[in-house]
DNA sequence: TAATGCTACTAACACGTGTTAGTAATACGT
DNA sequence: ACGTATTACTAACACGTGTTAGTAGCATTA
């Protein structure tokens, strides 16, 4: 890059102070300046195709502009293919409406934890959202009690650090109550993770609630526990399926999952729906082109990112909402796994 | 945030001058400090959980560490989901490597093509990596011109710029030899979109270049056109089987393009691979879920990113490589949609 | 006519760091 | 005993901007 040119340069140029260019470039409001010095300094910071330095601009304002989303979610790739794209693009479309810009930061497995704290502290950034939070999470804590500004997309029970995340216990109960409208009384289900896993339990939950509020028993014998990805959904549905009385419908919170569990059954013989009906959870790409195409609940990725920048922004500009834990609902997307709609 | 500790209240702490603080934690070489200063100066610098001021850090040294990524993919999701999320975690762990951040930067269809200029003019980063170059990108060539590091995911005809880009010719040429080598004689071809987009061009070259190496005929009414989604494919493969001779195999540049063929084939009664095989391009996630498993090829989506990356870091730290134009080779993934291996 | 207010600017400081040039104090060589 | 080299530091500048306090010059008011 040649020589870039600075706010003295423009001064010069127009013969004026630079304090008078900045106050012009800036619009600054209720300051009196002569309708041809202004055209003047415009017009040479023009011809000097002028910049402002974002950085020096930031040292003296304190403020950065910008937010971090930080990445925390193990090696699950599924997590990232599904999710991290449409999440991305909520943030980042928040964050232009807003004037902010957007840090990507990954947690890769053979880093600490809490590497992202030098984020924060070092002034890289205003805020920032963690997605994937570990309840082990002492830097977080510390942070969010010196004030840094932080939202979380998912959930750390126990803390009231604002979150953002989808209504998992309503989106299983909303599956099920399908299932049971479609007339199923026998309905299995397989989790997406082991129930240390905050969605995990939730799902589950939400498949007990449903159940009850129908009048049915709980029936452990019909639930099995998946572990993110399509080996473990084969393994558990197989399992599933290996029982004297098979379940009729089958709701496993996790498409990924479904995958495998979709294999254990057409190894079996067993045709969907005809036989056995299938609802997922998630909506990957995948689910709308398999045959015949999964019925899911599809998680608004979208709205988590753009909710949960809005949400930082507001904080960081000390205007923070009253409602600080923020649940999504989700959207039951009917196709073929249950029958023609 | 509680007032941030600067350098100054490190040395006030341990007694010492600032410039001492400065030349202690940077560990400034050939220079000569008494072990103890230096342990009360990492002392103090801990007491007061100091982290250095990355703004001002980042004025003095005239240099941001960062690097962006700005994705200029028009409202193709397709790309977005499938490609975005490899390419960031390439990218971001290069960056990680050598030390640098990542800014990432959508453009949306509602902003000017040029939005991404003021990254550069204004110093929020060293250097970007724009993924989906346009050739009316004027203010490309000026930036790129005035010496700023840019590097291309993709290609741009008649620019010397850098660029990283899949081989789309001999992965093409790779897919149908695949084809001929089973003993097709009539393959057909739909492009993954029209042919002004290069790698639409480049993959229909390769197909034709295989063809020709095998002595066959170029044969136009064998090939149609999609346009990145399911729908163009549908229609293209319908068109396609509508003819008195059909193909006996199919080579189609895009996966999300093949699902749209496949239902076609699948509602004219055709049976894959028995009456008819199919090859795809980009592996999405659903090529492995679909059934028959879909043979396709390939992009190294993680490789591209860290190439784009490490390549601009390069040339950011004035250490380019002879090589700036570089194609990354693409893998045949050998499903079932020509049969069982 | 003096006091006040308004217009159109500018000088100087602050942000927090890295770095260059310099300075005492001590050690070393002849 | 004297000049030189080395050690262990520090004062001061620079990076490029936003902003506060201030200053001439002119118009208006009492």
């Amino acid at each position: 890059m040649p020589q870039r040119p600075t706010s003295r340069d423009v001064a010069r140029l127009a013969g004026v102070s630079r304090t008078t260019v900045s106050l012009v470039l800036n619009n600054v409001p209720d300051v009196h300046i002569s309708p041809e010095t202004r055209q003047r300094v415009q017009e040479a910071a023009r011809q000097l195709n002028y910049y402002p330095d974002a950085i020096a601009r930031r040292l003296v304002s304190g403020r950065t502009r910008t937010i971090a989303l930080v990445w925390h979610r193990g090696p699950d790739r599924t997590y990232r293919d599904a999710f991290l794209p449409g999440l991305l693009q909520g943030i980042t479309r928040a964050a232009r409406h807003y004037g902010y810009y957007v840090l990507f930061r990954p947690i890769e497995p053979d880093e600490p934890d809490d590497s992202y704290v030098e984020l924060a502290r070092g002034r890289h950034t205003d805020g920032l959202i963690l997605s994937g939070p570990r309840s082990d999470a002492s830097h977080l804590l510390q942070l969010y009690e010196d004030g840094f500004p932080i939202t979380l997309h998912g959930q750390l029970p126990g803390t009231d650090i604002p979150s953002v995340d989808v209504d998992n216990v309503r989106g299983a109960a909303e599956a099920v109550n399908y299932l049971l409208t479609l007339g199923h009384r026998r309905i299995g289900m397989i989790t997406n993770a082991p129930l240390e896993y905050t969605a995990s339990r939730q799902r589950l939950d939400g498949y007990r609630q449903a159940l009850e509020q129908a009048g049915l028993p709980y029936d452990e014998s019909l639930v099995r526990y998946g572990n993110f990805d399509e080996e473990s959904g084969q393994v558990a549905a197989d399992d599933l399926l290996a029982q004297d009385e098979r379940p009729t419908a089958l709701f496993i919170a996790s498409d990924m999952v479904a995958m495998g569990a979709l294999r254990a059954i057409r190894l079996r013989g067993l045709q969907v729906p005809d036989d056995l009906c299938v609802v997922g959870f998630d909506d990957i790409t995948a689910a709308r082109f398999i045959v015949p195409a999964l019925t899911t609940v599809r998680v608004p990725t979208f709205g988590l990112g753009w909710t949960a920048a809005e949400l930082l922004i507001r904080i960081i500009e000390h205007d923070p909402p009253q409602q600080t834990k923020i649940l999504l609902d989700t959207e039951l997307v009917i196709r073929e796994t249950c029958g023609a709609p």
